[in-house]
DNA sequence: TGTACATCAGTGAACGCGCGTTCACTGATGTAC
DNA sequence: TGTACATCAGTGAACGCGCGTTCACTGATGTAC
């Protein structure tokens, strides 16, 4: 071994370095398929055949990006579960929170944004599949704030759908604007939020209205 | 001439289809920037020279089918202002009728919507530009017909730019699933909807109410 | 109407270029004894 | 610890290929008289 690194570890290295190599050039010249695999490996400094070595192609190297992208959505999750713990405006801080991750992974989420539209049906599957993994445990996360605060709403998924929906686009598309744009896009997203709450309780409350009155 | 056309009109066609070219093969192997120009003049039936005649470079086509796409996002909100001086249900029939231009020109909007985070810069701004005019006719519309049902709503564009990026992403995304599915992604779009004028509605009322309060 | 000329959409061959991929190799790292 | 051998991440040269673009051309369409 050397005086450092195992070979195995030198190896996750270079691997790190090719991904990292993506992620840069995908923010200079946007698009993970128009990005060639000599582009890559000249900018993470080693040989065209070298790739081969961690990757078989192209699109493998974009599921291993995308991945890394999951991971960075589960911690924003994370992040967001804590607040509704300590309770104290969590709309707000929700915003800001979830904004501070995409401006620290911009590149990596710009990739699942890209991409959950792109041009590979595996890559675009894959990414389908964590978003609506993440709808699930976000609507649990809104069922279980709404019952701490003993409100109604309606289907919690639905919300929790339009909610990350909105957040993922909006958000993600405000990421590489300027300070205060990106600062004037979290009011909007937060009065967005707000607004499809009040919305989801005064339709539960009207239903349940209703179903009283057909019940009387 | 010949029997039937001007050699303008023939030009016009054989333009037509370059468009329809590049769109077709969108529609197979998806992603306007992995097109190339010999891929699309082969589809078209045309020399890789001929392109030339037509557009100075790839990019210029891209940019005349967002045209296109900008034009059929046009038609679909006068369908929709028809509606809304029809009265009647108009949040189901709006989406109906926004999801049936989705189905009819599915591959241009998967155009506008793949392009609005694509590679080049130039499209993406242009992009950017249509939808934000979308914007604010949505939200003159939502203010008439809101004056005309003598209700209050918040901030109209802050529910335009909501609605719009629901339907534009949701829709889009479900155009090309198989028919219950599209019927179902329909359903939740209308209720995403509702739920947004309750909460706008909601949230207008208590801001009245707050601002009463204050002043009593 | 007929003739001579101008226009220009579409062509086919050729170009240089960078692509993804292969292959036998090198030499540092790791292992067995 | 020292020696002989195995592993395998990274290399550099070569390959065939399809790309975007250029150019002089062709011949039908259009115009002037």
């Amino acid at each position: 071994m050397t005086g450092n690194l195992t070979r195995a570890e030198q190896k996750q290295q270079t691997r790190n370095n090719i991904m990292a190599a993506a992620l840069k050039k995908m923010s200079e010249d946007k698009g993970f398929s128009s990005l060639g695999l000599r582009e890559v490996t000249k900018e993470a400094g080693i040989a065209p055949a070298s790739f081969y070595r961690h990757f078989s192609n192209m699109e493998e190297l974009g599921l291993a990006l995308v991945s890394e992208a999951e991971d960075a959505l589960q911690a924003i999750l994370l992040d967001a579960k804590a607040l509704e713990e300590k309770g104290e405006d969590i709309v707000a801080s929700s915003v800001q929170v979830c904004m501070q991750h995409f401006r620290d992974n911009g590149p990596l989420f710009r990739v699942l944004a890209r991409e959950a539209t792109g041009n590979s049906p595996l890559i675009r599957r894959r990414i389908q599949r964590c978003l609506m993994n993440l709808n699930h445990q976000l609507a649990e996360i809104i069922e279980l704030e709404m019952r701490r605060r003993h409100r109604k709403i309606t289907n919690p998924l639905y919300i929790a759908e339009a909610i990350s929906t909105l957040v993922f686009n909006l958000g993600i598309a405000s990421a590489d604007l300027p300070y205060a744009k990106q600062k004037e896009a979290e009011k909007r997203l937060a009065h967005h939020i707000r607004i499809i709450y009040w919305g989801a309780e005064a339709m539960a409350n009207s239903q349940h209205l209703s179903r009283n009155i057909m019940l009387s």
